[in-house]
DNA sequence: CGTTCAACCTGGGCGC
DNA sequence: TGCGCCCAGGTTGAAC
């Protein structure tokens, strides 16, 4: 589920944890599902314990918690990826079932943080700076949607026969965007999700990067999108808003906010687009 | 190379 | 009620 404005509302929800002093870390429910941590849980426990938390950052869709220095230790980052269901927690998650890990912190006011992911498709890894680099730099992501440009997008798909909405799914074009986002994009920005980008010229594309930074920006500010039960949630367990500004995104049938055409659902590759076929044109 | 597709999972909703 | 099927915010690697 969460996508960039997700991702970043978990990551504030979070922030406070800087400073901390890890105490212990568990997985009470890492073994049932084959979610991926790496290294295992034992080695992983190991090493993340007595460590302080120096930072907390967002890397495209992912958390990176960065680790100072220990006695005679590297900089470390303990990186979760929420793909489908996972939840960064500083409450009492859903369920206790789905419980991932848990992190617990030292001293007073100690608190902790868990990882509540229901499907397991989530991914905790921990990272030296090279293998943070490897994981997700520049090589595996563009820039972050909250500053993308028109030259940026032309650059890297410009070339492309892709359907525009299928490569703003490419996290190698720019981090952050996914299949609710693409749509309400394409729809601010005017056009037809099914263009090829090689047709776009760069008014086009620089209407799709300046949509795309506002629409996450407000997403952001309105703490995300939440469709549906035991689905995304802010990291003390609220609710966000977005999804009440959604203007195509899960609306097929119904009609367009700007023109009263219905919005239409269609299927590019194995996933939704949702669009109005009246407002958004092919260039 | 670009692109498609199945796979990884749980669980809600729907038709029969 | 129950069963089978479809669907879901993501990513990966194998196969065209």
């Amino acid at each position: 589920m969460p996508e960039l404005p997700e991702v970043e509302t978990m990551r504030r929800g979070i922030a406070g944890i800087a400073g901390r002093r890890i105490a212990g870390a568990t997985f009470p429910r890492s073994r049932v599902r084959p979610i991926s941590i790496e290294p295992g849980v034992a080695t992983l426990a190991r090493r993340l314990t007595g460590r302080t938390v120096a930072g907390v950052h967002r890397r495209g869709k992912r958390i990176v918690i960065e680790l100072a220095p220990g006695a005679g230790d590297e900089r470390r980052w303990l990186a979760f990826e929420p793909r489908m269901t996972g939840l960064m927690l500083v409450v009492d998650p859903p369920t206790v079932e789905h419980v991932r890990m848990v992190v617990e912190f030292a001293g007073r006011g100690s608190g902790r943080l868990t990882f509540w992911d229901r499907r397991g498709l989530g991914t905790i890894r921990l990272f030296d700076d090279a293998g943070l680099e490897r994981a997700c730099g520049p090589h595996k992501h563009g820039p972050d949607g909250l500053v993308v440009t028109g030259e940026d997008l032309a650059a890297r798909l410009g070339d492309s026969r892709r359907a525009v909405k299928v490569a703003l799914l490419d996290q190698r074009a720019v981090a952050g965007i996914g299949n609710i986002y693409a749509a309400e994009i394409l729809f601010r920005a005017g056009i037809d999700p099914r263009s090829r980008c090689r047709r776009l010229k760069q008014p086009q594309w620089d209407r799709i990067a300046e949509q795309a930074r506002r629409v996450l920006a407000d997403a952001v500010r309105h703490e995300g999108s939440s469709i549906g039960d035991e689905t995304y949630r802010t990291a003390d367990n609220r609710v966000g808003r977005f999804q009440k500004r959604h203007r195509v995104y899960g609306r097929e049938g119904e009609p367009c906010t700007a023109c009263g055409t219905a919005i239409v659902r269609i299927v590019q590759t194995q996933r939704a687009t949702f669009f109005c076929p009246a407002c958004q044109r092919r260039p």
